[in-house]
DNA sequence: CCTTAATATGCAACTTATTGCATATTATGG
DNA sequence: CCATAATATGCAATAAGTTGCATATTAAGG
């Protein structure tokens, strides 16, 4: 289970409230690690039961208060042993590929519109991802070195989306060329 | 949920036990689609009790009795719905790059050993990949054909693979730098 | 003026997946 | 002779994730 460890990873950069921690997630890790609101609420209200986090209440008129989330020593403890364990390899489930595995029961243009349409979603993230590359390419090199590891983050999701859309492209040559 | 339509499309093929799916699953599906005998059992009884699969019972002296389990009418039509509808692009949930985004915490040396340990599965399925394609592009052309949809979804995991040794290659190079 | 988005947190019900246990035989390798 | 893998199925407990609902205010856009 990682969500606890990304939220400690978030945490223990800064503290925050669940709603910073699901804008950090939008933001940031959730090209990498995605988390419903209500995942992160329980997950923080867990790992407060257990130590692992404390919060200040901050109260605010007009608004709900906001809990505001700090690392404890023993969740810092519980991060550290999660970093130098080492994590599985994340099984992998894919649902379009299970679709086009079984492609044969639909005419190849209903496939065909199905990859167009995730083709449209991963075009998107990879111009995203693109644009992130871009702002940090632009910074002086004595800038950098703070954002390398994320940089390094935001290169996995270029290149496998890239990837993604290289085949794709192969996927529907082969479509086109069916129907 | 897909791992009903995972069962759907290997039963629609060719009817069969749990065991005998969990061995497909293995060889095949497992690819892009992975269930433990444990997810495999639980959802043939539930698909068997909703009416969309049925079981003959072969009896067996010394092991225990396969059920062979075959795709009604109703669960053809599932399964066809299905494939006319479109699945959602599935969320990235990647612990590795958590792990990567929070490596400050540890030194490199200890990242790289992790990233190391991955590249050592992924090339392994690389190879395995690369293997089958081999097999698959040995046939004559007119054998090709009950098999594209199959290699169109293994060269997604070729692909796949090669992106992410790709970029494990960039990872380990940072790292070395600087350790 | 009205709707939508943003802010801020949470519970409850349900579905899915994981982990551990349980059973019983045959074939293979060391 | 002994351990391991393969064959074949399953239950129970726990963990994790999804979907729907609930509340309450402010700011911005049309």
């Amino acid at each position: 289970m990682s969500l606890k460890h990304a939220i400690l990873t978030l945490l223990e950069t800064e503290e925050g409230s669940g709603y910073d921690l699901l804008k950090r997630f939008k933001q940031r890790l959730g090209f990498f690690w995605n988390a419903s609101h209500q995942q992160i609420y329980l997950q923080l209200k867990k790992m407060s039961e257990d130590g692992l986090i404390k919060f200040d209440l901050e109260t605010q008129q007009g608004r709900p208060d906001r809990k505001v989330y700090h690392v404890t020593p023993a969740g810092k403890q519980v991060l550290m042993d999660w970093m130098e364990g080492s994590v599985k390899v994340d099984k992998v489930n894919d649902a379009l590929l299970v679709k086009l595995y079984a492609g044969h029961l639909v005419d190849p243009n209903t496939l065909n519109k199905e990859i167009t349409k995730h083709k449209v979603i991963h075009q998107r993230m990879l111009d995203t991802f693109l644009a992130l590359e871009k702002e940090y390419l632009l910074l002086q090199d004595n800038e950098k070195a703070p954002f390398t590891l994320p940089y390094l983050t935001l290169r996995k999701g270029i290149l496998g989306e890239q990837a993604w859309l290289t085949w794709a492209d192969e996927v529907s040559e082969y479509l086109s060329a069916q129907s």
